[in-house]
DNA sequence: TACAAATTAGGACAAATGTCCTAATTTATA
DNA sequence: TATAAATTAGGACATTTGTCCTAATTTGTA
């Protein structure tokens, strides 16, 4: 039902993350959905409705795809790598914008828009989904240093890759974050 | 000479950086300067003159900080660990608005801005510094891959930051990274 | 001092923005 | 089918935007 408030939110997704959410008007979006400015009005009374709503779709998405990866991935390693693999798989995207979670935050941050802490529970849905891996590894102590740590390396490459539009680098680094995994691993074995 | 012209640079510096590009307008910089808006024409015909100001004033102060660094640092490790160590001294400010020069360069990405590749270039500057210091310190063939390793990791810390403004987090990633310097060069002398 | 150049203030201008209203049309329901 | 509800189109509205013009004032110089 709604097929149209629905539309509506799957293009202002795309729009925000492609152009910027300030940067993206009503009559974009309209003019893209083929509805007319007015009817706008009767399903989101404020823009900053249609972001909330973009960023609800989104966390929707998110625990969507966690899920995913937590039934399918046979270990908490390979779950891990799930994560790292986004560089990969949304490399076009992230070389022509950016993460679609950072580069939110970071503008509603400019804009010290209300709706950062929303936005910022992306971060956390990740954050918290590779802490769980690492618990599982046996880094009890470590699991959420771990999961920042990784988080970082992911939004550092996201950040150079849509700079400097280099796959060689992109895909060395996804290398280096395995290389890292396994080291980490590697020396808790040795520990024990 | 041409005080106005450079006092508009200053803020507009600062008011890119804390509001973004796009979301900072003439009346604004103006508001602050203390001129009036028709005066602005005067100086520059265009915001896009503006920007482009702004991103000369930065290349030419960043050229600035580096060159001092690059004469102060006693040795290419000490120079390497200044620039890890803007994270701690710009603390502040990459909390509230981010890395000033990923935000920018991530935000003229999505304007789809034709001044994107200058604003890269002070990404070029601070890579080409710290590859530099790689080369002096013998690794030759992996400079190049270590100083945008250490890039990433800093705009990576830089975008955590802003999201989460842990201060323990910042501290702790620095740490990892200075420890990551001393692992590679050891590892050098292993093989040496 | 006299004159030219540089700088300034103030406002005009069209276009775009987010918001909101009304009247028409479609859809669903009794 | 008749009626109410939901949805739509089209445009009004004040405000803000970047851009640009003109006339006044300040500054520097011969």
């Amino acid at each position: 039902m709604n097929k149209t408030r629905e539309e509506i939110i799957y293009i202002a997704d795309q729009l925000f993350y492609e152009n910027g959410y300030e940067n993206t008007s009503f009559a974009d979006i309209a003019a893209v959905v083929k509805i007319s400015r007015g009817n706008f009005y009767h399903h989101f009374k404020t823009k900053d409705e249609i972001l909330n709503a973009v960023i609800e779709h989104r966390i929707i998405k998110t625990r969507k795809m966690l899920d995913m990866w937590q039934a399918n991935g046979e270990n908490p390693s390979s779950r891990i790598i799930s994560f790292v693999h986004i560089l990969i798989t949304n490399q076009a995207n992230i070389k022509l914008y950016g993460c679609p979670v950072g580069t939110l935050v970071l503008e509603l941050s400019k804009l010290d828009h209300a709706s950062k802490p929303e936005a910022n529970k992306l971060f956390n849905l990740f954050s918290d989904y590779l802490a769980r891996q690492f618990v599982e590894l046996g880094f009890k102590d470590k699991a959420n240093e771990y999961a920042m740590h990784l988080l970082m390396r992911s939004q550092g490459v996201a950040v150079l890759a849509n700079a400097f539009h280099d796959e060689v680098f992109i895909n060395h680094e996804v290398k280096t974050m395995t290389e890292w995994l396994d080291n980490i691993i590697e020396e808790r074995d040795i520990c024990l």
